[in-house]
DNA sequence: TGCTCTCTCCACCGATCGGTGGATGGCGGG
DNA sequence: CCCGCCATCCACCGATCGGTGGAGAGAGCA
């Protein structure tokens, strides 16, 4: 098995050699390269396509993020684990949506940084715990128990595109019925029409995106 | 420092047997008991007050799911970290909707279900890497380029609530111009009104929650 | 026994929306 | 150079929706 080729993107000298000198003497690790912006990175990345990127999020001129999409919408193949001093930061969620393949904190005990580099170019998953949870809570949030049955059932119906009209039919009651629903769903979401009623049923997760079946 | 005192929950005799002598031959944990399934899960749990429960989903009579849901409505407060064989079933994403603190694959290196046993008694999220990848996917889904930029401005306001004139208003252009961008995203998205509109943007991840902005 | 909540239903009106069938100019790729 | 996509705009009409102001019946709780 050959090396796993790195390349490392960070504003602060002092952290690329850390890192460089870590990975350069741990088994398996070749270090091709260093950047200290996200327009380095970018072009470093086109000329040696790395296995994997370690990337810094903060830096001067283009950030972690914007390279990140870059990369992506260059088609450059190279995982990118962010590497970043702060998990609970704002730029963890937009950064995993750009494509970031792992998110670690710098101060992970080295072990963890080898591990996360190795899993990465396999093309898994590492999050640190920080993140993890933030993914997490992203997905948990018990839906308080605001709608009543009744009325998330008309508004399933509603966000289906279905009118009153219909709705009423599939429910088996009056249109008047649902327009008394809706009206209830209104003042309860703080909206005052069906459209907004939806976004926000989605904000509340009283309504969650269809999971698109995997294999 | 006190033990971490350790529920574990599976099945089989021989799984426990494993997990169990393993736990307590580790330095700061302490086995307080075991359960072949939820119900003993759930009845124990109240009685022993564990700080961490180790949880098989898959499971004769109450399950690992319905398990960690009656605890979770009955307020306990130990950490339930998901410990099973297959990481890529469909129970994963409930279980964590329903409260489950990690969620580690029982093959794991026996370093990986120490540390993850102590994270969750941290209450810190512990995710394998295959679970971690079907979280991220989640978020992921790069947005497919569908619907202009501009209509995709009308339909955030829309979404927001605002009619037709309002979201003219705050684009500075006419209604009649929102409406053809309206019956634009319509033909795109296969919906003929702007609840369904709105739905759909969310299934197809065009729109997203807004991240309720914690600390 | 009240009280509250949910679910059901009715009538009526103005406001808004969806749909049709156009038109114009700009920008970019083949 | 022409085609397609995008963004902008127009008029007109019927359908639908939101809002008001009710009411009755059943469930659950104190």
């Amino acid at each position: 098995m050959t090396s796993i080729r790195l390349l490392i993107v960070d504003d602060h000298p002092v952290v690329r050699d850390g890192l460089s000198s870590m990975f350069a003497s741990a088994p398996g690790f070749e270090v091709v390269g260093e950047a200290a912006d996200g327009a380095a990175a970018v072009r470093l990345a086109r000329e040696l396509r790395p296995d994997v990127i370690l990337m810094d999020l903060r830096m001067p001129g283009m950030d972690g993020l914007a390279a990140i999409t870059e990369l992506a919408r260059l088609g450059i193949g190279a995982r990118v684990l962010v590497l970043t001093t702060y998990g609970n930061d704002s730029h963890v969620l937009p950064a995993i949506e750009a494509g970031a393949t792992g998110y670690l904190l710098k101060d992970s005990p080295r072990e963890e940084l080898l591990r996360g580099a190795r899993a990465a170019a396999k093309g898994e998953s590492v999050l640190s715990p920080s993140v993890a949870a933030k993914l997490m809570n992203r997905v948990k949030t018990p839906a308080p128990q605001l709608l009543s049955r009744r009325e998330l059932e008309v508004l399933e119906l509603v966000a289906a595109g279905n009118t009153n009209r219909e709705a009423a039919a599939r429910l088996f009651i009056t249109e008047a019925t649902v327009k008394s629903h809706l009206l209830n769903i209104y003042a309860k979401l703080g909206v005052s029409d069906r459209a907004a009623a939806v976004a926000e049923a989605f904000n509340r997760r009283l309504l969650t995106p269809e999971t698109p079946e995997p294999s």
